[in-house]
DNA sequence: AGAAAAAATGCAACTGATTGCATAAAAATA
DNA sequence: TATTTTTATGCAATCAGTTGCATTTTTTCT
């Protein structure tokens, strides 16, 4: 069966008798085509089952209306709920988006960055994978001036917008909670400190040890890479510890789960034995046993400001080289896991 | 700063002093272009930073070599195993990727529907949402002949490619298996009977009673949305029951989970008391105590046949109006949730 | 060398919508 | 009624590639 052709808006032109000019004013609601005229069109548009052509519009306009996201991954609560503040912003706006995600691999984020650069996304709003270094891979971007919005896992020397939590502040306070638990040897697993976030929750997880005069312990901080086996290497690692650690700040929910899974069932008790945090405040949080005390990374605000951000920008409201630095708030959230001195 | 202004292939034959057609063909390694031309023009093009406007190309040649996605969410491992398995193959084959969720709301899928197909996406892939009734919403889709393959989440009575799992087997797997640990009675947690995957996992369930000769009961079947709150629900009736059920068959892991998590703080132990049966393999499994027996989904396999079959279509090697429904293994896999007479 | 066949390149139409500028029509003013 | 102003519409170029067909160039064969 063959496709029928397509509606142009040159049908719409002939059958009312009138240019593609005016057709096209009327469609998009120029005010300056008469309204009656406008109507008659919009009518006739939608009894021919006309459908815009957006490649033919685009390319008129050398714009996109689009947004290109690229994340490290998809599967995690705090990445879902960054789309879903994006997108809130973005709908209402008007925008698209395209959404590409790397897998945690550079050499993917650097093909769908540049795959995003020739579907001429109008602008971009990414997280770095792990093992990105650098931003070489989004010159393209910045050299046609196109406006790069990154969060979460950003590259901090670099002079761009970037919306990311405390993480020094969000390192602190959960150490700090653990000190005041009256823990001592506090364990440490984080990921590479070339990325700024794990970087900054190891500052202040050392800031809150000198404040309560406790000795950095440079064996007790295990850079992994926060996957399920990760998890369980570091409950191994601990146990091997001499004197055993009396806490753990895991900084990731999932790896946190699966290590005191594991520790639970080498006969470790938690909270009693061994504290744990975690960071995220995933789901999984709240369904292990003991629930998990975490980091809330309030993803749906996190996703707003970046989108409200970079669509300032592509209005030309502010200018993308002014660098900013917004700081979404984070907060503990204590749960059994943690609490060695009885319920809260 | 300005932008400097796009390099075109009028640039690259202004420059080589030929035609924009052998541009043209040069560019796609057209093999009827000299190959010292073809390289000739290659290389000019990466000097001068040409990159080719997708738009244009797409508005000539009347696709847009993109094929859209739907899913009903972006949080699950098991979509995100399918969205693996669907890019790696068309990645192969040159697709792009336009990936649309719709959070389980029938609106937004639809809107979804409309946005892709205004966006010309060459084929579709798709799971429904929770409440999606009919395939209406598909219509343009279906008139302008352009294939749609469902997965997962699919309106069983209709005349469409779909890859599926066997849901009445896994469903019948997961009670026999039960039974045969001396569960009697079974409570099954699912959701709307309307969609195809719990209908069938229901009438499996039904099949392997019929077969032991117990009775089905009614009362036994609850009918949720599977989110948190449901496994929270669930367990709180199950607890009401009398007498007191010995197993609960919940047909998601996520909410048997919870469901678990529940029946456990209020002194019910697991699996002595409740043998529990999830859905999906997630990871949660193996973190919640005990780990939790349940079928696995393999998300990686349908994505790739559902992309295969698609691409395929595409190539006009096979007619999308042949129905055509494909069927994935899946399995029972046995964890301590459900072992009532000891080890494995 | 000349004719035929094969290979390489070019011409120009085509894809569908947008928009600056010109013109026509209608309304307001003198 | 003639003239100016305002409002509405149309002309035609433009965006950047793609491709059927024609033409030119090169190679092969007799």
């Amino acid at each position: 069966m063959k496709t029928k052709k397509e509606v142009t808006i040159y049908d719409i032109a002939q059958q009312l008798d009138i240019s593609t000019a005016t057709v096209s004013r009327a469609l998009q609601n120029n005010p300056v085509i008469n309204k009656n005229t406008r109507r008659k069109i919009q009518e006739a548009a939608r009894e021919l089952g006309y459908r815009q052509n957006t490649f033919a519009s685009n390319l008129r306009k050398q714009k996109t209306n689009t947004i290109g996201i690229i994340v490290h991954e998809l599967n995690s609560n705090f990445i879902t709920s960054v789309l879903a503040g994006i997108e809130k912003v973005t709908a209402d706006a008007g925008y698209d988006l395209l959404i590409a995600h790397s897998s945690e691999s550079f050499k993917k984020e650097t093909a769908n960055v540049l795959n995003l650069f020739h579907k001429r996304v109008d602008g971009l709003i990414a997280s770095l994978a792990f093992d990105t270094r650098g931003l070489d891979h989004f010159q393209s971007f910045f050299d046609k001036n196109i406006p790069v919005i990154f969060f979460d896992r950003v590259e901090e020397k670099a002079d761009n917008t970037k919306v990311i939590i405390d993480n020094f502040k969000a390192g602190y306070q959960a150490t700090k909670h653990l000190i005041e638990q009256g823990c001592k040897r506090i364990v440490i697993v984080t990921a590479s400190l070339s990325r700024n976030v794990y970087a900054e929750r190891l500052r202040g997880y050392k800031e809150a040890l000198r404040e309560r005069q406790i000795k950095f312990d440079e064996n007790l901080v295990l850079i992994k890479d926060l996957s399920e086996k990760c998890g369980r290497e570091a409950a191994l690692q601990i146990l091997q510890m001499k004197p055993r650690p009396d806490a753990a700040f895991i900084t990731n929910d999932f790896s946190a789960a699966v290590c005191m899974q594991t520790l639970k069932e080498k006969g470790i008790r938690i909270p009693q034995d061994i504290a744990i945090v975690g960071f995220n405040n995933d789901a999984i949080c709240k369904i292990i046993e003991p629930q998990l005390t975490t980091i809330n990374y309030p993803g749906m605000d996190i996703g707003e400001m970046a989108a409200r951000n970079l669509i300032a920008h592509l209005k030309g409201d502010t200018d993308i080289r002014q660098t900013n630095t917004i700081i979404a708030k984070s907060e503990l959230i204590i749960r059994q896991s943690s609490l060695k001195k009885g319920k809260k």
